[in-house]
DNA sequence: AAGACGAAAGTGGTTGA
DNA sequence: TCAACAACTTTCGTCTT
């Protein structure tokens, strides 16, 4: 942000919102033009700040060209003499009031929701999810929107969180981490997000199979539908026995893929799986040693 | 020499008082 | 708000191939 004249190094600059521009007060050069928003990318840490730096969504000069002053239509159901109107007439004053709130608040919904769409879609092309699912995250960002769940937070993370959130709900699970990679956002910051709004949604977004991460996995490491199928089988053996729950999905999957890829003689080493799994070759180690022992796996050639 | 194994200590997040 | 806790990671020494 320009805080001083390059010309003259006067610091009183003036923002013409009506032009868009900052000009210098003193030698009149046109320092900045195209001014869009002048909002800082915040972010509260707590409740006090939030009161103090939020802004009632987009900046004041397109958002509200009167300065605030917006019209009201009143609540009284009384004519301009104070007679009661006609039931019909307030029933159709009832309309009024509503589209007319409606109506102010859907610019800065629309701006909100044009940035996230495409921010949306830059990181939902790079996951690799079909339009389908693009489709289903914008409906719940939407969603987001009318609870008024995005003030607060960054657009980018709740985007990240929506995508999340879907991508666990139409079984094509992504993890935190590969999702925080391409939205630039920290992991902890989405997974907040994300139970934010699922809770606030009510979402009810069922526990990641670990199976939905083994085709992934098997590609990245070029090993056949064999042992793909194999792995999957092993797992669903794994969830009955109840083996699954509380551990890592992604952990899971990586040791089911390791035990099918040896059954298949398509061995791998651990670190190639933990890499690709993006988990640590001792946490393969621990879950297979447990599904190992509760499915009593005999190994020969391991 | 490289991979597999497991113990022990450390880390970050959740939970329940 | 804090401590206990579980899952996971890091690190490291030892064993196997």
């Amino acid at each position: 942000m320009v805080d001083k004249c390059p010309d003259c190094k006067s610091d009183k600059l003036v923002k013409d919102y009506e032009k868009g521009e900052i000009m210098c007060k003193n030698c009149g050069l046109i320092v900045a033009d195209n001014v869009v928003d002048t909002g800082p990318e915040w972010r509260a840490f707590d409740s006090e700040q939030r009161d103090k730096r939020a802004r009632g969504g987009a900046p004041i000069k397109y958002m509200r060209p009167n300065k605030g002053l917006v019209t009201e239509i009143d609540q009284y159901n009384r004519d301009i003499r104070g007679a009661k109107i006609s039931s019909k007439k307030q029933a159709q004053l009832y309309r009024m009031r509503k589209w007319h709130k409606r109506a102010s608040i859907a610019s800065s919904m629309e701006r909100n929701l044009s940035i996230a769409l495409s921010e949306l879609d830059r990181v939902a092309s790079y996951l690799g999810l079909p339009d389908a699912v693009r489709e289903s995250a914008a409906l719940l960002y939407r969603k987001c929107i009318e609870k008024g769940l995005i003030r607060g937070r960054l657009i980018e993370s709740v985007v990240a969180a929506v995508l999340y959130a879907i991508c666990r709900e139409t079984g094509k699970p992504r993890t935190l981490d590969e999702i925080a990679d391409l939205a630039g956002i920290e992991k902890k910051e989405i997974g907040r997000t994300y139970r934010f709004i699922s809770h606030e949604l009510g979402l009810r977004v069922p526990l990641t199979d670990p199976s939905q991460y083994v085709p992934r996995l098997t590609a990245a490491l070029k090993l056949s539908g064999q042992v793909q199928e194999k792995a999957i089988e092993l797992l669903k053996k794994a969830v009955s026995k109840g083996l699954v729950s509380g551990r890592g999905p992604t952990g899971v999957a990586a040791a089911a893929v390791y035990i099918a890829s040896a059954l298949a003689g398509e061995r791998k080493t651990q670190k190639e799986i933990a890499d690709a799994a993006g988990v640590t070759e001792v946490t393969i180690r621990n879950r297979y040693r447990e599904l190992k022992r509760e499915l009593g796996l005999k190994i020969a050639d391991l």
